[in-house]
RNA sequence: CGGGGUGUGGCGAAGCUUGGUAUCGCGCUUGGUUCGGGACCAAGAGGCCCCGGGUUCGAAUCCCGGCACUCCGACCA
């Protein structure tokens, strides 16, 4: 059965306004309030199920790989922040300084943490001495602070939640394995999980994180083919053990200095959900991290024998370990059908008298909008199953987006039609200079989003200068 | 940080040009009828008109200054 057609009117079309349905769909399905502070944004309960639904999965990520949690302090000292130079002049002109205690001035002003590499590493020095103390697999699981200009929901906040792993190790070939090993976590997570496909790769040197050597990144496409980038994981090599004097004595009682990596996921995350799966009526939240899989409609509730059917039928999922909900408000059904639609819930389950006398209930297809009559009979079964077919069909859809809407050029000229006609993402080679990623900033409006793992050969020379290429890259306008 | 737009019951708006009793729709409350795509009837409740100054007998309305939200750009992992 074909979707029927929009009911709601209440948000923008996707494709007239992206910007303008973004805002309209995070403020309609309960996911944000905004508060007193700009950037500063309230979590609603629905929108927080959500993360802590991601939480769940990439903390048993962790744990499976044998990382531990820990909690660092909120406030950097100054002088603690200052250890490693290309860190603080990545962030000093974002963060936010507290300066009294109570009425007193402090003596040393104390920066709310933009991110806690200098903590775990004031921490490391104290406790790391061997190479038995190593590796140190940390996560952390707080909120942080970065005083950005211009805010979006999710998208950025100047507080938001997220993890950082970081951890040391005796040597280098072991950090940059690990970094690698949690960028494909990331990878996981997004693709298996919140079914967005990724594209894989290292940032260049213009792109990477303050105080690396280098940064891995996933980045995701949304539907208005705009990149935004998912997760991150940085290799520091022994920088920060430098910078902050951590050493270790290896098996031949040697002193050497560790190597640390640190890697993040944010509820920016959740903002690539919305833009990625979204459509004219709303939110679309793949099953798996879906608050509510499946919501319990009733029709006519009050005629006999409904309310204890849907209730009967809502035990059941419970008991299969369906993420249910059952709605006995008094709203109509076409009120309730829109209000989870908006909601993004994968699954509607509809029972009325009809359904009642033919042993029957009716569902309903968030993704696709497929309605089919089904018995009750192995009903747990089907729910589970459809569920699946959800996930699998709404990452397929989007990849499909990025396979439809990634190109290759060959000069630069090339690249600026491709993103003012089209969007998207665009393949070229790169002579990796500086130089020329600025230049296709500046002629055609793209930043570099990752050299990807996934190399193909386009051709042997740069688009930019004509010199020997080296590498290949993903360029595309970013969020 | 630059340019545009917007701020009026919980939400969305009208009123502002031309100063004079704050208006409408949705939502909310109560009662009743409904229920397979945002139901209907009736009766109610709810407002420092973003904030601060100024002009005026009188300001939602005019003037000055802030702030917030929003879009576009710059910046930004």
């Amino acid at each position: 059965m074909a979707k029927e057609k929009k009911q709601v009117e209440q948000i923008t079309a996707r494709d007239v306004d992206f910007a303008q349905w973004y805002t309209d769909v995070v403020k309609k399905a309960e996911l944000i309030d905004y508060s007193g502070v700009k950037g500063m944004f309230i979590l609603r309960p629905y929108a927080y199920a959500l993360w802590e639904n991601i939480q769940k999965v990439l903390d048993g990520m962790f744990k499976k790989l044998g990382h531990e949690n820990v909690s660092m302090p909120l406030l950097i000292p100054e002088s603690l922040l200052q250890k490693e130079k290309d860190h603080v002049e990545g962030f000093a002109p974002e963060v936010a300084w507290v300066t009294h205690g109570g009425n007193e001035p402090l003596p040393e002003r104390l920066c709310i943490r933009p991110t806690s590499e200098t903590l775990f590493c004031e921490h490391w020095g104290h406790v790391v001495h061997s190479w038995r103390d190593l590796p140190k697999l940390y996560n952390q699981w707080c909120s942080v602070l970065r005083w950005e200009k211009t805010t979006r929901p999710f998208l950025r906040h100047r507080e938001f939640l997220w993890q950082e792993g970081h951890t040391l190790h005796a040597t280098a070939e072991e950090a940059v394995a690990e970094t690698e090993r949690m960028l494909e976590v990331y990878a996981d997570c997004c693709e298996n999980y919140l079914a967005m496909p990724v594209i894989r790769g290292v940032k260049t040197e213009k792109e990477k994180f303050a105080g690396a050597e280098k940064t891995y990144t996933i980045e995701c496409m949304m539907h208005d083919k705009k990149a935004l980038q998912s997760g991150t994981s940085h290799y520091f090599g022994d920088g920060f053990a430098r910078a902050f004097d951590i050493t270790f004595s290896d098996k031949n009682n040697r002193q050497q200095y560790p190597h640390q990596t640190s890697w993040g996921f944010s509820t920016r995350t959740i903002g690539g959900i919305i833009m990625t799966h979204g459509d004219d009526s709303g939110l679309v939240l793949p099953p798996r991290i879906a608050p509510v899989q499946v919501i319990i409609i009733p029709i006519a509730q009050h005629k006999p024998g409904v309310a204890e059917a849907a209730e009967a039928l809502r035990a059941r999922l419970l008991q299969a370990d369906i993420r249910v909900k059952l709605d006995l408000s008094e709203q109509s059904p076409g009120w309730k059908f829109a209000e989870y639609e908006m909601k993004g819930v994968p699954l509607r389950l509809e029972i009325g008298p009809k359904d009642l006398e033919q042993g029957q209930c009716v569902l309903v297809r968030r993704d696709d909008g497929q309605k089919t009559a089904i018995s009750l009979d192995g009903l747990e079964e089907t729910v589970s199953s459809l569920l699946d077919q959800i996930q699998q069909s709404m990452f397929d859809r989007a990849k499909e987006n990025v396979d439809e809407n990634t190109f290759i050029a060959h000069t630069v000229k090339e690249v600026r039609e491709i993103i003012e006609t089209k969007g998207g993402f665009v393949k070229t080679m790169w002579c990796g200079d500086l130089a020329c990623e600025l230049r296709m900033k500046e002629e055609a409006g793209v930043s570099s989003r990752c050299i990807p793992f996934a190399q193909e050969h386009l051709g042997d020379i740069c688009p930019c200068c004509g010199k020997p290429a080296q590498k290949m890259v993903y360029w595309g306008v970013a969020y």
